[in-house]
DNA sequence: CGCTATGTTGACTGATATCAAGAGCCGTGG
DNA sequence: CCACGGCTCTTGATATCAGTCAACATAGCG
């Protein structure tokens, strides 16, 4: 049951912002992040809520700013599949949509920076540098979508997993800028369940592979939600990749 | 094994072009179409050649004038998934990219109207209305994607066959304007094979739900390649989606 | 200290893949 | 004109991977 968001009345300065130079307003210049910085309200999410339902209008699109966020469909009969992971720096919402694609869930505690539709598109027709990123996102999104349409396509729940965590490992690095080489450890921000709708398995799959993986050495379990990937190059051996699982930044 | 694509010498002028209100020039007015019109050129594949390797340097970028043209992933065993078709209007290419992400492959004979990716790039940069257009575009790409990562992730064999003719007959109601409603007819531009890298399923897999289909009566099949729909709303039901199967256009 | 979420494991089932054979179609060349 | 070879497609028999159903374990929380 989706519960109102709390507004946070402390909003971090642009210029102090932890995703300044990945969001969608990486380019903006300083009379440009002026007018996003007005615009601009804070919303917070508690793990578990749902932001909004399939359908629902969508007022305000966003950044994530920490936190993770899903976006689900489901078929008539309750199957569901994940068809986005949004994390910080990621961008919600379709500018000239009014009603949300999407069921977007928060999985963790959430904090998304919240523009109102109408007004960000506005500046979004004026202003070159957020409109340049915002496609220069979206290409990477559909770039992101391909590769999940092999992994769901054609690869073993197997090789998903490790292609799974292959790409959390990336994407940390990304957000770091540490290349990941040799031991290293990333929290999962998601239930097995949401693993499951994430690779089109079922939680007991997902279960029992993870079980496998860590029998075979090629992850540590510190608790459930924390995985310690003894060489990054075995998990992608693992993940059945062309070569080395594309590129790490 | 590729082989040069025919350049024709006879290109159809922009305002008489089939793609004219749909592909990424759409929104262009005369002068922006002028700069169009003196950069293009047309080149013609043959049905079964590659346009270009997934890693290969890729210096055009283009629209489908007409024919089909499959954008395909490789795992390092040879399993392959199709993770784009492009139809007429679809843009090829990503701007800011030099080597092809993808295997581009004509499935049928092909028409592309091509610009070198450089002075596109330019143009892009100072022609909003074609940049507009660009995001529009990608962002419709990214929502096709991920209707897909559905039916890729949940969807039954059957369901997967069914979807993928609905969305067929969709296209083409979107390209000729006529609302899909009882009896239709689609040709199939796509072997049995390069059906299945589609849908993520073997090619035996797929004959055999076309023949299953056939047998209930929800498809006929006029040879192999000529598809008969008796009732496009039964085709959707077959298809296991939650509404209407999207809108129609 | 139970209660509910989440996660693991086991036994069994079933949908789709795999392996194999053959049919239909088309272009080529004797 | 017909025979041949190469595709594409269909159909059948069998194997296998992941799903389903069920029981239990663990952990966080009121």
């Amino acid at each position: 049951m989706p519960q109102d968001a709390v507004l946070l009345t402390t909003q971090v300065a642009c210029d102090k912002c932890p995703i300044r130079n990945r969001a969608v307003c990486a380019h903006c210049e300083s009379d440009e992040l002026a007018e996003l910085e007005a615009a601009k309200l804070y919303r917070n999410y508690e793990a578990g809520q749902v932001v909004t339902w399939s359908g629902d209008p969508m007022e305000f699109v966003a950044s994530v700013v920490s936190g993770v966020a899903t976006l689900t469909q489901t078929l008539e009969d309750g199957r569901t599949q994940m068809v986005g992971l949004l994390l910080p720096s990621d961008f919600l919402g379709r500018p000239g949509r009014q009603k949300a694609s999407y069921t977007v869930t928060a999985t963790t505690d959430l904090l998304l920076c919240c523009f109102q539709r109408r007004p960000f598109e506005n500046l979004l027709n004026r202003t070159p540098r957020l409109s340049t990123r915002l496609l220069e996102m979206t290409l990477d999104e559909l770039d992101a979508a391909r590769e999940w349409l092999l992994l769901l396509g054609r690869k073993s729940a197997r090789e998903k997993i490790a292609s799974f965590l292959a790409i959390l490992c990336r994407r940390e690095a990304a957000l770091t800028k540490v290349k990941p080489n040799g031991r290293l450890a990333i929290s999962l921000p998601l239930t097995r369940e949401a693993m499951a709708d994430y690779l089109g398995l079922t939680l007991e799959t997902v279960s029992r592979q993870m079980t496998a993986l860590r029998k075979d050495g090629v992850i540590e379990m510190d608790g459930k939600r924390h995985i310690i990937i003894p060489s990054y190059h075995l998990l992608v051996e693992e993940s059945g990749d062309d070569a080395d699982g594309g590129p790490l930044i």
